[in-house]
DNA sequence: AATGAATGAGGCTTCATTCAT
DNA sequence: CATGAATGAAGCCTCATTCAT
């Protein structure tokens, strides 16, 4: 069923839960009856995702190359982003409880990668676990309006934003981080 | 009329055309006196902003610091981004020809204002036009989920994509560059 | 089963038929085991009551006092008419044969109450049995809309319509009672 | 448009708003231009309703005859009741403000209204406003139920109701008034 | 026999678009 | 020209009913 919302990235959030039912091949009713709420599919949908990156997040917080391990994160972070419009700071309405603890759980977990890598002079020092919160999303989101991208094209932007990243040749930043997550 | 349509950046392309009109202080019908559809509003909208960033682009070939230039071009654009869901690349339904055509002479203008930043040596050499037009839109999006972003937030992650596009410390690039535009 | 049916009584017919269920402590499709049909559950409802109230009716024929026994048995009548939109002459679509052979012989039974009460001069000649039909369901009616009725509210309701049955004081009706049931 | 909603007196407040405007010769998304919900109908419709009596009751006030008054109040409540479902105790939802307001009005006038004709030795000393608040409705409720009723059936039984409000052979009331409206 | 998952018709509501004034 | 009333397609959701297990 939840393989069925793929439906999502193709068509965006506005797919029609009818869409998604024909091509999930039940009926409307069957998806109401796993989920009370379209935004509920949204919701269980981005829940499943922040819990796989929290664990993936979790388990390379014990690799030896905090580089290594934070590139590895965003790999597989981008990798599952392949599929517009669904990234985790997504809000449709209010997020759930269940969303917003998740999706604490999984800052967190950024956090101390990017602050291993930091210590590590992996990444610059005036690189903030914000930061790369809020640029994992981008090789998803810009891949996505190539109209028929090639499979593997993301690579290519998050090695781009990585290099972003690194200590070399890093120039000043004209702006502080976000308070935010 | 045309600035009424910042309804778009608060809400979304689904702002509805009564909120627009009532925005800009007429009534529905005259929306559609102006543009047959909703989407031919947003066309204009998207027209009209590749006119001013080509004009800009344009302005810059003439410039004498290429990479200086380069990077003036994508703050302007950046800048102008300000407002989600209206990036050059959306399509809504199929663009409209003069949209096509306004944004190929836009895609020339970026790909020979990196052709110059290339030969110049101030962006590295395996980067391409395409690769920039697709970056370009990426701090606006980025900063699209901070909830209450502080208004030069983008400068921030612009100055990190553009650090990641620099000669300095480039690591190779796992993918080749879309054919695309 | 029949009883997990004083749903109706708390939602009114809209009630669904999985509340029902769950309230019987069954499943679903138990429920249409028993009743092809969420009417032929009502219809099997309305039809017990009616023999419930026949068999009250015909008993009190061998009463003593008509006048008494017709008092009695509206009183339980409302009684049983406490749960509202279960009148005996609901339609939800059109009665199953069952139901309108059942209500006939309740007819039949009331109208020989009123009959028996009428000779006795214990209520107004100008009174039937149809009267009296349609008269029945008010106290239940009439207190349906009281928020938190005190329970025996209905008999203060009855006993007003009932004065108004009984010969004191009484002014001509001004127009004939209806051919109907 | 209102007198379009006299499909409610049809089929119930279940009628569907297609129907409605299908029978008002217009098209769905019509009525949701005047009304923004079902329920705002309703309200709207209730609360004409609730207007009209009030303004009659005011006017009854000043007449001469506290009986006479109250009577000719009742038959013309009992007229306008003469679709079912309508009631102005009828609560779709939370009423609103408004209807809590109007409703409220009218019931003070209807207590004053039995007050005088109480004074007056017209009705019987037990008689609230409330219990005649409650019995208005009561003529359109019990011939709602008669098929093909004529057209002043609901007079009959007005005028039973009205002769057990009397005081002529009344007999003790078995409970006491609702404290209610 | 019992269950509850699946279904799809139908209800309410929104909104782009048309058109008489 | 401008307006906003009218329209109906389309979306989300509920629920009676069916049916495989």
């Amino acid at each position: 069923m939840r393989a069925a919302a793929e439906e999502f990235a193709v068509r965006g959030l506005d797919a029609s839960v009818a869409d998604i039912a024909r091509r999930a091949g039940v009926g409307k009713g069957t998806v109401f009856r796993h989920f009370a709420t379209k935004d509920d599919l949204i919701a269980a949908i981005v829940l499943d995702r922040i819990a796989v990156l929290t664990g993936v997040g979790e388990r390379l917080l014990e690799a030896a190359d905090p580089g290594a391990a934070l590139l590895e994160f965003l790999t597989i972070a981008a990798q599952q982003q392949q599929q517009r419009d669904l990234s985790f700071l997504q809000e449709v309405g209010e997020p759930s409880a269940a969303v917003v603890q998740a999706r604490s759980r999984m800052f967190q977990t950024i956090h101390a990668l990017v602050g291993r890598a930091r210590d590590n002079g992996a990444v610059r020092a005036d690189i903030t676990g914000s930061d790369v919160i809020l640029l994992m999303c981008a090789p998803g989101y810009i891949t996505s309006y190539v109209p028929d991208a090639p499979p593997g094209l993301w690579r290519r932007y998050l090695a781009l934003i990585f290099d972003g990243l690194r200590p070399d040749g890093a120039s000043p930043l004209p702006h502080p981080p976000p308070a935010g997550p």
